[in-house]
DNA sequence: ATCGACTAGGGTAATTTGGGGG
DNA sequence: TATGTCCAAATTACCCTAGTCG
């Protein structure tokens, strides 16, 4: 239950500072543990606890948003009861939370505080909510966040949300034993 | 991401007006921190941070691009044509551009890509021009943006804009010329 | 004037890094 | 986006010369 995240030697090249294909070579001779995938580029991937472990022993920089902060959701709703009451459910089970009551806020918040989750009304007044999941996807390529839509409408808006990169969708009502089983499921398998 | 940005001896060399032998003694005598990549070589990085912690201590000048990186403005306006020309304007004039045509767009780059200009338009659905002032002027206290609100709204509508934080205002329509000599204006001055 | 320690920078060969096109 | 390959540029260690200063 505990698969650990891996990263792409693009994702290391941004971690480390260096080119990718630096990060290539450094597999090939053997300083940095790595496995490949089947196919015919086979593709690198490089363990989260391997990585640390070669940027110790390397004294290499370790960035701040490398190592696992703490648990914490981005909750943008307009419903500001809505909001807090969510809210309040996530501080019960120890997150830290941000809300965001429109897109801008929700666009400020999402960059400034790095949340491992974001829950998503896909009522949001001026946005769509599959703008806004294009849009992070396209951003996201190393921190990823984890998204839940959440709505009251039909089930088909949440497929159509899932197709355009959330992990996981809520229909409305829920109860919070629901909303954290997700929560919990989606961030503990980093 | 966060990773900040590293230089290598030769960079290092070239803020400094050294040649890069004297910068790999600087830092072999540890008057200046740097990491080695692993390898036979083991290449010398230096953080821009340390760099300039290091440069103030000995009084060495700093050039522009090293503090002060390329000008750069962030477009906000849901009408595309308006913003591409506006950005055209700005990249003729040598500016990094951004744009933005929804808020959370608008806010994910303000956080991400922090530019020191931020053009307005007042009429973005879904989210009211103030309240992107106010938020905005709430979060920057260190990092300041300048703001200039733009729109074919009535002047009271912009006299508003300027007292909840923007730093201009400009009525459509506007002059290319105006437009870049405000923009150097805000950004010029300290 | 010469000496000796120190510093900045040049030259070279071997290696690494990173860019471009497939 | 990632890979493998080729290639040019950058970087290193080592040795060297010239200049500075007491």
């Amino acid at each position: 239950m505990s698969a650990s995240k891996v990263y792409t030697t693009g994702e290391v090249a941004g971690f480390t500072g260096v080119n990718f294909r630096t990060v290539i070579r450094w597999i090939e001779k053997g300083l940095l543990p790595a496995y490949r995938l089947p196919g015919a580029r086979g593709d690198h991937r490089i363990s989260h606890d391997d990585l640390l472990v070669f940027m110790r022993a390397n004294s290499l920089p370790i960035p701040e948003d490398f190592v696992m902060p703490r648990k914490s959701v981005l909750i943008v709703d307009d419903d500001q009861p809505m909001a807090k009451a969510i809210s309040r459910v996530f501080r019960m089970a120890g997150w830290e939370t941000f809300l965001a009551f429109d897109g801008f806020q929700a666009g400020m918040l999402l960059m400034d505080k790095r949340p491992c989750l974001m829950t998503l009304d896909l009522r949001m007044p001026g946005m769509t909510g599959h703008e806004v999941l294009d849009y992070t996807r396209q951003h996201f390529s190393a921190h990823d966040v984890k998204i839940i839509v959440i709505s009251a409408q039909h089930k088909s808006e949440l497929n159509s949300a899932l197709q355009h990169g959330a992990d996981a969708a809520l229909e409305k009502p829920f109860t919070n034993e629901a909303l954290m089983i997700l929560a919990n499921q989606l961030t503990n398998q980093e």
